[in-house]
DNA sequence: ATGGCTCTCGCGGAGAGA
């Protein structure tokens, strides 16, 4: 089975490129952000002919959050209780026994700007949801907006401090896997350096300037069952003249 | 990098992203 989270960067524009993305990968079950559309808008018909079933937290211009599914699912939750403010950022669905949450965190902006704050406030909400939670087999994943670990900044210890790698932000990382989720690419890369985005700008690409901030939670059972642990890089780069994210795509491959 | 791309809204250029 394969599981992925993706930062689209609106999938108005990357309609195309995401239908080449899953006709080549062939993901089970995808959590998107940053759909930037409305629900009305959402082109259901495209993803069904192409063997998933959506679900969707969008809203127009920005942010939005959905999840395909070619085994179906039930939804449960769209948004973060007392957090609809800050936009469509979270949706969660069941498949069969797989409780699956895709999140778009706060990006905080600056850390003298009220959003930093708020979004520090909506790590809280996240972290005490996830406590709430009894299922066993879990998966949060997503664009979460904070470099855990120097090594996961280009820039390393040099961008302690900076936005997405301050101590409060990270202190909310480690309370969120202490909620019982693991980062399963820390257990399967210990100290290797890999990134998931890469500014547009300056050929930040190909000088290899980039962050970590996607990844895959999920619970022990389902960590365990984790053969692979995927940054897909190949997709971070133009297909033909189809623009891409400044995200790659990130999957894993269960047993 | 005081912003060198790209997105959206909407028709000009501003705001957001990370």
């Amino acid at each position: 089975m394969r599981i992925a989270t993706w930062n689209i960067n609106g999938l108005r524009a990357r309609k195309e490129f995401v239908e080449v993305w899953l006709k080549e990968r062939q993901p089970d079950l995808v959590g998107f952000q940053e759909l930037k559309i409305q629900d009305v808008d959402f082109p259901h018909e495209f993803f069904e002919e192409l063997g998933y079933e959506a679900f969707v937290h969008g809203q127009k211009s920005w942010n939005g959050v959905a999840i395909l599914s070619k085994a179906g699912g039930k939804l449960i939750q769209k948004g973060l209780k007392g957090q609809d403010d800050f936009g469509a950022r979270l949706i969660t669905v069941q498949v069969n026994d797989l409780e699956f949450t895709t999140c778009y965190c706060p990006n905080g902006k600056d850390i003298d700007h009220p959003d930093y704050i708020g979004k520090l406030d909506w790590y809280d909400s996240l972290i005490s949801e996830s406590k709430k939670s009894e299922q066993k087999n879990r998966i949060l994943c997503g664009d979460f907006n904070i470099v855990a670990r120097p090594i996961d900044s280009w820039k390393g210890e040099k961008a302690t401090g900076e936005i997405f790698h301050t101590q409060e932000e990270r202190l909310r990382m480690k309370e969120l896997k202490s909620t019982g989720l693991e980062d399963i690419y820390e257990s399967k890369y210990k100290d290797e350096q890999m990134f998931t985005w890469w500014d547009y700008r300056g050929g930040s690409f190909h000088r290899k300037h980039g962050l970590r901030i996607d990844t895959i939670l999920a619970t022990k059972d389902i960590a365990k069952r984790t053969k692979d642990f995927v940054i897909d890089r190949d997709f971070r780069k133009k297909k033909g003249d189809l623009t891409p994210s400044d995200h790659a795509p990130v999957y894993i491959d269960l047993e």
